[in-house]
DNA sequence: TGGCTTATGTAGATCGGTCTACGTTTTTAC
DNA sequence: GTAAAAACGTAGACCGATCTACATAAGCCA
C-alpha cells in the first residue's frame, strides 16, 4: 500500500471549482485575466483539496522555481555560510534551493552542472568552480549563472567575489606593522590549470603587490601547496628548511592555516611567539579560542545573498553581466604577534626541531 | 542571444537515426525489444547530436533518477561526511543527489521536503529530521524514505542510526575507568517535543543506563541545554555552580563540546587536568591537535552509503521496513584524563573562577 | 507448409502543468 | 446609443520523455 493516495492535480481543482484547467493555471501564476470571484473560488478549492502544483510539470514549459548551487567541497564551513545567504534571499523570492556537490575533479563537476541543467533549474550559482573561464561562459549561455568566489568579469555570467587583492594587502600590512619582513605565502596548486580569475591567483598576486609596496621585494616567498590541512602541514616543513626561515605566513585559506598550526603544535614551535600565522575565510574553527586564528572575513552571508539577487535579476531578463567585489575585513586574533627578536628565531634550532 | 542553442530532444535523435521516438526511449531505458543494430545506430546518433535526456521530462512518467537529501544544518561537519557516503553509493547506481537545507523549524522542514516531493525525487534521505514519528510515516507513505540519525523501526521508512546506547556506554565506561564518578550529561532540548527515536533521547538514556550499571545512580546529572557552541558554554557555568561540581561531562555532541572547551579556556580551567570532556560525532575540528577532543566516531561514510543502498532497494520495490544500527567507536584524545585528586577540585575555587 | 511463439518496431495516449489564440462579456468613450 | 477597448474565460497545442497496445517480421516445430 504505497504511493497510492493519488496526488490532486490541476484537473481535480478545476473540476471541483467548476472552471477550466487554464483558469486554475492562471490563478496559480497570478496571470492576467482572472476575476476576484473566480480567484477566490479556485483558491478555496485548492485549499479544500490540499493541492500543491507539481514543480516538475511546471518546469516542462514555464519556470521550475528551483535554483541550483554547485559546490566543490561541502566540508569547507565557509561555503555553508555562503549557502545560508543564498537561501535567505532566494527563499524570500519563492525559489527553492538545491545543492549539488562534486569533489572528484572537472569531469564530475561538469556532470553535476549538467544534471542541474537537465532538471531545468532556473538558474545556477557556482561556488568556486574550477576549469577555464570559457567553460563558465558556455554554461552561462545555456542558463542564467552567477559565479561565486572567482573574479570577473564574465561575458555571459555574473560574478560575486571577495576583493582578494585587498584581503592579501590587509594581511601583509598587519604583519609588517608587527615588524615582520620575511613573510611567506601559501598558494593553492591543484591538478587543474590556474586561471587568472581564481582566488588563489588573485591572493598570491595581492601578496606580491603588497610586499612590493612595503619594499620587501626580496622577501617574496610563494610556496605552492594544496589548500587543505595536509598542504598546510607540509608547508611548515618546507619553510623551516629554508636557510633563513620566514617569521610569518599568509596561508591563503583557513584550512591550510589549521594544518600549519597543527604541525607547529607537533613541533612545539610556539605561535605567535616564534611564528605568526594568518588564515583566510574566517571558518568556524578559526574562532575557537584554542585556535583563535587571525584571518580575513569575507562576509559570506552578504556575498551569498548578493549572488541570489543577481541570479534572480538574470532569470528575469537582465543580459548585461555584472561583476561585484565585496570588501573583506581583517580579524586579528591570537596567532599573530610581534616579530620575534633575532635571537629567538635561531634557524638552526628550528631546523633541528623539524627533523626531530 | 541567450538560451538559444536549442536543446536536442528525443525527437531529434529519432529523426537523425531514422527510427521512432519510442525506439530511442527504449534504448535510453535499456528496455526489452531492441536489436543490436538499432541500438548501435541510435547510440551513434545520440553521440553525434550530443544528446542528453531531460531528467525533468523523464520524471513526468518514469523515474527522475534524483535522490533528495534533507538536512537541518549543513554547518555541522558530521553531516558532510554522511553526505559523502550517500553520494558515493548513489552515484555508482546512476542517481544524482541534491541536498536541501532547512534550519528554521518544523514548518520550513516540511516545506523543503514537500518541495522535494513536488520535484518527484525518486527517494529521500532525511538526516536527523525533527517532528513526530507519524510525520515521517506520512512521508514514507508518499515516497521511498530513509531516515538517518533517528532510531527505528518505522512502519513505512527505513532507518540507519548509530547505536547511541552503546556510544554513551563507551563514554561512561571510559570515564569511570579513569576514576570519574561525578559525570554530567548534556541533553539537547529544542523548541520541539523530544521523540523517543531522537539521538538526544537515546544518548541520554544510554548515559543513565551506563551510570546505573556502574552503581552511580546517585551521580546521574542530566543538564538540558542546546547542542551548539553557546549551549555548551552555558552548561559549564551551570556545572561549576553545583555544590559539588562534576569532574567530567559527556556533552552529547562535539559542537556542545567545543562550547564547553571554549568556556573552560576562558575560565582558565585546565582540561583534562581539572575536568574531562567528551564529545560525540568526531567532527573535523575535534581532530585538530589544539582541540584534540575525545569523542565517539560514528563512521559516517558507512552510515551514508548504507542509507543510499537501502533507499535504492526501497525505490526498486522493497516494502518491509529495515532498521539498522551501526556500532560506534571511542576516539580517546587529550580532553580526558584521570580524575583530579580531591584537593584539586575545590568546588569553591571553581565557583569563584566562574563568577570572576 | 501451416500454426505458434518470440523478437522487433511503431503509434499514440499520457504525465501535469503552461501558454497562445480566440470567443464572449463588460466597460469606456464620444 | 453604439463602436472600440478592456476584461474574462476556455479550448487545445505543447513541453519531452515513458509506456501500453498492437502490427509486423522472424524463428521453431511437427
Amino acid at each position: 500500500m504505497n504511493k497510492h493516495p493519488k496526488r490532486t492535480t490541476i484537473s481535480d481543482v478545476a473540476e471541483h471549482a467548476g472552471v477550466s484547467r487554464a483558469a486554475v493555471s492562471k490563478v496559480l501564476r497570478g496571470a492576467y485575466g482572472v476575476s476576484d470571484i473566480m480567484k477566490a473560488r479556485v483558491e478555496a478549492s485548492m485549499d479544500v483539496l490540499g493541492y500543491r502544483p507539481s514543480a516538475l510539470a511546471r518546469g516542462m514549459r514555464g519556470r521550475s522555481f528551483t535554483l541550483g548551487v554547485f559546490v566543490v567541497d561541502l566540508s569547507n564551513t565557509f561555503v555553508t555560510v555562503l549557502i545560508e545567504g543564498i537561501r535567505a534571499e532566494a527563499g524570500s523570492r519563492g525559489y527553492q534551493v538545491f545543492i549539488g556537490e562534486a569533489n572528484m575533479g572537472l569531469a564530475q563537476q561538469k556532470q553535476m552542472i549538467e544534471a542541474m541543467i537537465d532538471r531545468k533549474m532556473d538558474g545556477l550559482v557556482l561556488i568556486a568552480p574550477f576549469g577555464p573561464d570559457e567553460e563558465l561562459e558556455k554554461i552561462g549561455r545555456i542558463t542564467p549563472t552567477v559565479v561565486l568566489g572567482r573574479h570577473g568579469p564574465g561575458q555571459d555570467y555574473d560574478t560575486v567575489a571577495s576583493d582578494d587583492l585587498a584581503g592579501s594587502a590587509l594581511i601583509v600590512d598587519h604583519l609588517v606593522s608587527l615588524g615582520h619582513r620575511r613573510i611567506s605565502h601559501l598558494k593553492h596548486v591543484g591538478t587543474e590549470k590556474n586561471e587568472a580569475t581564481m582566488p588563489q591567483v588573485v591572493r598570491a598576486d595581492g601578496y606580491v603587490k603588497a610586499m612590493v609596496h612595503h619594499g620587501l621585494d626580496d622577501e617574496i616567498d610563494v610556496i605552492e601547496t594544496r589548500w587543505n590541512h595536509q598542504g598546510g602541514a607540509d608547508a611548515v616543513d618546507l619553510m623551516l628548511d629554508r636557510d633563513l626561515p620566514p617569521t610569518a605566513v599568509h596561508t591563503g585559506t583557513d584550512m591550510a592555516g589549521f594544518g600549519v598550526l597543527s604541525r607547529f603544535h607537533e613541533l612545539a614551535v610556539p605561535v605567535p611567539e616564534a611564528f605568526s600565522v594568518v588564515g583566510y575565510d574566517n571558518a568556524f574553527a578559526a574562532s575557537l579560542p584554542q585556535i583563535s586564528l587571525t584571518t580575513v572575513d569575507q562576509s559570506g552571508f552578504e556575498m551569498g545573498s548578493l549572488a541570489s539577487r543577481l541570479l534572480v535579476e538574470r532569470i528575469e531578463g537582465r543580459m548585461e553581466p555584472v561583476s561585484t567585489l565585496v570588501k573583506p575585513t581583517l580579524m586579528v586574533r591570537n596567532t599573530t604577534g610581534p616579530v620575534p627578536a633575532g635571537s629567538r628565531v635561531k634557524p638552526e634550532l628550528l631546523r633541528n626541531v623539524a627533523q626531530g
